[in-house]
DNA sequence: GGTTGATATTGATTCTTGTCAATATAGATG
DNA sequence: CATCTATATTGACAAGAATCAATATCAACC
């Protein structure tokens, strides 16, 4: 795609893109239920070199699902909150109409015309 | 990447793929709320070609987003419940862990060694 | 100030993805 | 069965993304 527009701008397809990757989400695992980890044990966790490390850290942190903090030479990440937030809203979002289906859907689904009769 | 290997078999990068497109994330978006809607419709919402929204169907089918249901000669589409739920379950184990702060942590945060001196 | 250890950036390469025109398929209808 | 309408598939192309080696930065320490 030229996803030179809308990509960038959208915040939620940015949440999402910087979700859907192998290593990324791996290193979001890895933050889950850490607090915060060192930027240098995602290297052994992700089985990648330590710019492409470097590299996922900065996508997940522009996208707002990580934050870092430096402390003498290195550097700890944590998530932040508020990209889980969101993506539990969005899924409440889907969650909230597909459950209301009308009795003209439910009719059709079952082969019925309107009047009830056979189609 | 050489996403030829575990792209394709974790489900949870695939759901997160599905949604991280604009084009399909209007899809989604059309869906919420409409409880299903005609393939015929997402061209004029999405502005992309006929091929262009029927390939992004199809990703989203694959993805467990939406599923397809035929009535005559058109294709209705709607969306799949479970894959929401999975999106909240995932947003929730985000928010489970780094709520908890040791206070080991908190410590050094605030530039503190352990013993409570400033470092 | 030079050195060391940790992280970031650059550049090149390869693979993947989004898009469309053209074409095929599949139901419905006369 | 010919035809029309709706959707899917194919093929090609441009753009993006993931990866790594090499190099730059940056803070701490001697």
């Amino acid at each position: 795609m030229p996803r030179t527009k809308t990509t960038l701008l959208d915040p939620d397809v940015q949440l999402f893109g910087a979700l859907a990757d192998p290593t990324r989400l791996a290193i979001v695992r890895e933050l889950t239920g850490s607090s915060e980890v060192c930027a240098c044990d995602f290297t052994t966790c992700c089985d990648v070199r330590q710019p492409t490390v470097s590299h996922h850290l900065r996508i997940l942190r522009e996208a707002g699902v990580i934050e870092a903090e430096r402390r003498g030479t290195s550097i700890y990440y944590r998530l932040v909150p508020a990209a889980a937030e969101r993506l539990r809203l969005l899924a409440g979002e889907m969650l909230g109409a597909p459950q209301v289906i009308s009795a003209t859907t439910l009719r059709r689904r079952a082969g019925l015309s309107a009047d009830g009769t056979r189609a």
